[in-house]
DNA sequence: ACGTTAATTGTAATATTGTTGCGTTTACAT
DNA sequence: ATGTAAACGCAACAATATTACAATTAACGT
């Protein structure tokens, strides 16, 4: 998000989720938020090394429930959260865009505006929630590609 | 795969990929052609109980790279693996097909006749390759779930 | 302001998944 | 039959995730 966000924007969100507003958890909103590419466990783990890992692990969930967070397994099966722009309720996510993962740089972006095509699915089959990956080169690195 | 594969097909496919016609192997192979749904690496890990884990590991990544069989990450970031239908490739693989991702039995399945529809990326993203997951109920999934 | 309490965090222990190094075995080409 | 690269088994380790429980604290009513 280019957009600046300030930190009672996201206390009225942990407000609304009936969540208490603590230093961890702001923590881990404004780092999401600053970026505009999902932020990987990893990631997440040695920016915010002092925080206990259990905690991170909890606020992620915590967060993926009430829909303010959705999670994403990259190329290598690593999870990637990014903050839901679509209003997701608790329990009911709808981040039906799409996911592409950069392999040079690993990140992975979300790409809200992209609209899927619609998909009937064989008999039988009963859609709940579709998401649509790519892998490729995002713009940045398809850039630096070309110079070289 | 509803049709009945013999052993000498493992062996020929084994062989056109200049990988040893090991035990191991061809077990997995059997394994996952008599299996209509993608196989997690758990299962695999517990039916196959005498193999080491390593072996298996070692013969999962040698399949995926020759392109015998191609890896697809479930809901909970498990990995699980399924044969590749198309001609996939030493190290290109394409296997742009819908992954539906049952939640109620956990199985994915590979809808291979669902071809995808055309994307169009914001300028710069340059695309490789595709893969549309759904999740719902399969239709053994769906049928239970009327009679209740 | 202050005390109460349920929610949250920290700590330790454990489980699961995946990787690396190395010695031994074996498929297969000659 | 024999040599050899490929594959396997074993041990040790790394990374990721979960559970149980004790300590802390944000939020609420007074
Ligand atoms: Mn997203
Ligand atoms: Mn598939
Ligand atoms: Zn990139
Ligand atoms: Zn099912």
């Amino acid at each position: 998000m280019a957009q600046t966000l300030h930190n009672f924007h996201f206390e009225d969100l942990l407000n609304k989720h009936h969540l208490k507003k603590t230093a961890p958890r702001l923590r881990v909103l404004s780092m999401m938020s600053s970026r505009n590419t999902a932020t990987s466990q990893p990631d997440l783990e040695s920016v915010m090394n002092d925080i206990d890992r259990v905690t991170l692990y909890r606020i992620l969930s915590a967060f993926e429930e009430k829909g303010i967070i959705h999670k994403v397994f990259d190329l290598n099966g690593t999870a990637n959260y990014a903050l839901c722009t679509s209003n997701c309720d608790e329990g009911h996510h709808h981040d039906e865009h799409l996911h592409f993962n950069c392999t040079q740089c690993k990140n992975v972006y979300c790409l809200n505006d992209l609209q899927l095509p619609a998909i009937n699915l064989p008999v039988g089959f009963v859609p709940q929630a579709f998401t649509l990956y790519a892998t490729g080169l995002c713009p940045k690195c398809s850039k630096k590609a070309v110079k070289q």
